[in-house]
DNA sequence: CGATCACTTGAATAGTCTCAAAGCCCGTGG
DNA sequence: CCACGGGCTTTGAGACTATTCAAGTGATCG
């Protein structure tokens, strides 16, 4: 019971230390597990959802479609992380969350969730917090996506994923999990699959990184970094955290 | 002095009734002015603010650089927004703000806003939202960014300019004031200040809409509309909002 | 009235897309 | 263990969208 909400403990405690109180209103939470494969949906536009999740494992994204069909992914999210806590204040999705990968999250209801700020609102702070830094990914991506070629684009979008899959502990050997098809990371960045496909190759001739059997091999981080503009600033680091990402 | 938050409190009012006390405790507010020239910084990238900031008229943008240069808009800001609370649990601004226009903006100290929502903590909420609802249209500007051509995508941001407009009562005879030159435009939509101009004449040359003189003009709504596949869900009206649209 | 800034126009070029076909990988069932 | 099938990746060619550069026009302001 305790380990379904961990990734999110985590998260939460790298910005401030919680108090016993407060970790045991977070324990208290009546929470309800659910499983998803690659692929489904877990929420979706025009829905009003009576819960909120935190993943636990795997990675969603936030997407909209156009009326033509075409899909914008917003905003990938990794264990710890809770996608929707926008409607917490907003009825209405304008969104909808996928499984780009089996997984597992944790659904809690909105009301428990305001039951729980209301008596500590520190936990409310850090939710709002929460969903600022979020906020911060969304316009870094637009910078990429208005102003950056393919090739920084690219770059740019994986090291994103390289450093937000560390701060999960999902890195393992200068690798991280890589479960999206060339035609998803497409749809993130408005560009086809065909040119993903040529820019990732350009990428890997030059040894900066390659996609192996479901996994990103990072080759050369700081190349890597440098050739996508990347700076970790709007991720709003903790120092402890930036640390980390150095090693 | 009570006139000064006009702006905010009747956007505040559009989504839930104030209690009398509550509306004590907001025009109880330490507030200063500040009156910006079109062009001025109000805050910067890298910047630590202890005040946030409500429009009370005028427009500001929302930008980040690149390394190389160039500037992404990410969003603008009218009469009765407040750009800036994210700085009220994030220290570092990964983002600067301009004024558009000559703009006159309102001065809160963090302090006093956390000390007001301590108090009435459904303000606290109204804001909370109120950072949301400017995440829903980082979204939506998104989805244009990565997925329309530029007709739609120009279309697109003019019917938020407008619709934004008239929900701040800017609205006159059909026109909204426009005070952006196409190379800011640009800058919004990530296009070459060549391109908007060739785009903005075919709106014109359409009768869907055309500039003139400071002030965008709607031809055919209807059309401009479709046009630019626009739906205001992103923007969370509230019923009586959305009435006032259609007229 | 001159200077400045924005808008307009044209031509050449660069970047990315679309379409279509072929190749590869992996899981499945025989 | 092998053959098969489906989905993903790779490749090539041609078309299209938007960019850059550069020059010219128009409007506004002191």
């Amino acid at each position: 019971m305790k380990t379904l909400l961990q990734p999110l403990l985590r998260k939460l405690e790298t910005t401030f230390a919680l108090s016993n109180d407060e970790l045991a209103a977070l324990h208290a939470l009546p929470i309800k597990v659910g499983e998803f494969a690659k692929g489904e949906q877990l929420v979706g536009e025009g829905d009003r959802p009576i819960h909120s999740f935190a993943i636990q494992s795997g990675l969603t994204c936030m997407y909209k479609n156009s009326s033509t069909g075409r899909r914008q992914i917003l905003i990938f999210h990794f264990p710890g992380d809770f996608p929707d806590l926008q409607s917490l204040h907003i009825n209405v999705l304008d969104m909808s969350i996928a499984a780009m990968a089996r997984t597992k999250v944790t659904f809690v209801k909105h009301q428990d969730i305001r039951m729980m700020y209301a008596r500590y609102p520190r936990l409310g702070e850090a939710l709002w917090r929460m969903s600022l830094v979020d906020a911060a990914i969304l316009r870094e991506r637009m910078l990429n996506l208005g102003q950056r070629k393919a090739f920084e684009r690219i770059s740019h979008f994986f090291c994103e994923m390289v450093v937000r899959s560390k701060l999960a502990e999902l890195m393992v050997d200068d690798t991280v999990p890589m479960p999206l098809t060339q035609q998803e990371i497409g749809d993130a960045l408005g560009l086809s699959n065909v040119h993903v496909n040529r820019i990732t190759q350009e990428l890997k001739e030059k040894k900066l990184m390659e996609v192996r059997r479901g996994r990103l091999h990072v080759l050369n981080w700081k190349q890597l970094r440098a050739a996508a503009d990347f700076d970790a600033t709007y991720l709003h680091l903790t120092p402890a955290q930036k640390l980390l990402l150095d090693r």
